[in-house]
DNA sequence: GGTGCGATCGCCT
DNA sequence: GGCGATCGCACCG
């Protein structure tokens, strides 16, 4: 039985775990592979001389993310997610789908009711901590925490821009050997094969998104159009009562890299549409004999 | 394409 | 000891 490998997911789970708590966000550290020889990027080069992320001015900062969690949840949408991976490769996602977690009286939330645990301690951490748990036993997912006590906005979906291949590489060793190639929209359509594709593990919990030496979030250089943004029931949390139908789980229309698409929000979404493009024609009365 | 089900183990009660 | 913010695969139409 292969089982045993799953432990390889992270190196440093034990150690992470046996830190004292509640514990600063770790402080940005050049990455080991940086100092290897010879780099061949003109950006590596850059960022010898500049070790810090002031040449990366497309990178989001603390600011970004001190704001409420339905909004940081909503504004993640479009923005890249860059991780650069310990071969030196830049992996580039767009955020796509995320979820809100409130805390507080969130039922579905790591933090309902306040509850501060081991595990989700980097929910109430500064906005901008990255929350990494995992899930099933042989998952993870990733949040990033936003103002309010426990708040966090998941990541479930990127659209891939850059490093597709690394990522395919990446899945393909969590998946049974001979399984077909995953195309580009399924290398991160899902809060656990992000995690998979960008090599995000346990040991990036509890660090800071705004100042990490290796994964951040930029604002997007091209305009990405204007899609849509659907407000649907979150994924997973059937068993929260009232909470499992609220809309907090936000995504870009039409995307093919979302992870569920839900018909029936986006038919009301269409229905709004029309109504609010009637009413900017003044034919609101029009709209409604349809 | 959609649906159903088993895998698998850390965390929490 | 039970459960879970998931995923992959088999099966069906």
């Amino acid at each position: 039985m292969p089982t045993r490998k799953r432990k390889l997911l992270c190196a440093a789970p034990a150690a992470q775990r046996s830190e004292a708590l509640p514990k600063q966000p770790r402080q940005r550290t050049r990455p080991k592979e940086a100092d290897r020889a010879g780099p061949q990027d003109p950006e590596e080069l850059r960022s010898q001389y500049f070790p810090d992320q002031h040449e990366n001015e497309a990178r989001l900062s603390s600011n970004f993310f001190n704001q409420p969690c339905v909004d940081l949840a909503k504004a993640f949408l479009g923005k890249v997610l860059v991780r650069r991976h310990t071969d030196g490769t830049e992996l580039r996602g767009r955020v796509v789908e995320t979820e809100a977690y409130l805390g507080g009286d969130d039922k579905a939330s790591h933090s309902a009711g306040g509850k501060r645990t081991e595990r989700n301690v980097a929910m109430f951490m500064k906005p901008g901590t990255i929350y990494v748990y995992p899930i099933y036993g042989i998952y993870l997912c990733m949040n990033v925490s936003s103002q309010g006590e426990g708040a966090a906005v998941l990541l479930r979906s990127l659209e891939p821009l850059r490093g597709q291949d690394v990522m395919r590489g990446l899945r393909a060793a969590k998946r049974r050997e001979g399984a077909k190639t995953l195309k580009d929209r399924e290398l991160c359509n899902g809060p656990s094969k992000l995690c998979q594709a960008l090599a995000i593990q346990r040991c990036f919990d509890r660090r800071d998104l705004a100042t990490d030496a290796d994964v951040w979030l930029e604002e997007d250089s091209k305009t990405s159009g204007t899609a849509e943004v659907v407000s649907a029931p979150r994924v997973g949390i059937d068993s929260h009562g009232e909470w499992a139908t609220k809309p907090l789980r936000f995504y870009l229309q039409g995307n093919p890299c979302v992870s569920v698409v839900n018909r029936e929000a986006e038919s009301k979404l269409q229905v709004t549409d029309r109504a609010n493009q009637a009413k900017t024609r003044g034919q609101f009365e029009t709209f409604l004999m349809f």
